[in-house]
DNA sequence: CAGAACATGTATTTAGCATATTGCTTTTCA
DNA sequence: TGAAAAGCAATATGCTAAATACATGTTCTG
């Protein structure tokens, strides 16, 4: 039981952005923070802003920054939406009757009920749970001008 | 974020064991009842005996039957022992330092919370709870022998 | 108008799951 | 005692979806 990485990218850049506060963060800039493919986060960061949970702005000096405060984002309700699957099992499916049990089988109420127990579990964190304390996680992400970066930092030379 | 079909294959083994009671099934007579493969289904079958949760007899007249009580074969536990990797991020796994932030990373915690509520919410249940009312999930799995079974039942002619 | 930054679609790679194939071992019955 | 029935076990292969890369468009700033 695994979750996708494009769910796990999307709860990393959130968190990004909360740590950030009002100040306006470029995907490359998350991308290095985070170490991880700048193209993929592209998509992440178009779907978050889709979602409403980020707004963009684009063009020079353009970037990301949270649409909603921190304590406002409910994480069950992130992953409902980023996740592109919460069927457990294939007859989950509305059309699904593959299985020969199908209209006598329990298995299907008890896996989401469990489905859902998972996701009312994330529903009781926000946000704004995931960045405290902000100091160490803002030192990780090398905030501060003159902190070692994560990966290697490349120098933009004029 | 779904299951494996080995573990959805596993759950519903067990569920015709339990409706067979003491009587021995063979893999291609489950295979058949629910139209699925006979070759996959010897893995889930062997690993199940592995388990515990069923005990294999070889030979000629030889065939599967529930080790335990159905009310003592408990949903979360069989799902552990089948699916491979209850790990919902890679972080989860001990040896991944891949994150940058995974020092003070908080999402772990709140995943893994998130993970236990699922199970105990499965660990509620036991396997008796999923063939309540027998009749008609026997019906469907054609324990009746003149009845109509699920996929095309090949006469064996001497 | 030039360049920076996001927007968006397509294509390729990859990895893990599902399935098939094959041969072995154990047990029972004729 | 040997053949057949049934599970045991390893290996191979096909398939699907996720992950990633790539390419190009669009919009804004200076």
């Amino acid at each position: 039981m695994r979750l996708t990485v494009y769910t796990d990218f999307s709860l990393r850049v959130l968190m990004f952005l909360a740590l950030k506060g009002d100040e306006l963060a470029t995907i490359a800039e998350v991308a290095k923070a985070y170490g991880i493919s700048k193209n993929h986060l592209m998509k992440v960061a178009y779907q978050l802003g889709l979602a409403g949970y980020v707004e963009t702005v684009r063009g020079k000096g353009g970037g990301l920054r949270l649409a909603r405060r921190p304590q406002d984002i409910v994480l069950g309700e992130v992953v409902r939406h980023t996740e592109p699957d919460m069927a457990l099992v294939p007859c989950f499916a509305p059309d699904d009757a593959s299985c020969t049990i199908f209209p006598s089988c329990a298995l299907r109420g008890v896996l989401s009920g469990a489905r859902d127990a998972f996701l009312a579990a994330l529903d009781r964190h926000t946000l704004a749970d995931l960045v405290r304390p902000r100091a160490p996680l803002q030192k990780l992400l090398s905030f501060k001008p003159d902190g070692k970066a994560a990966g290697q930092r490349l120098a933009r030379r004029a």
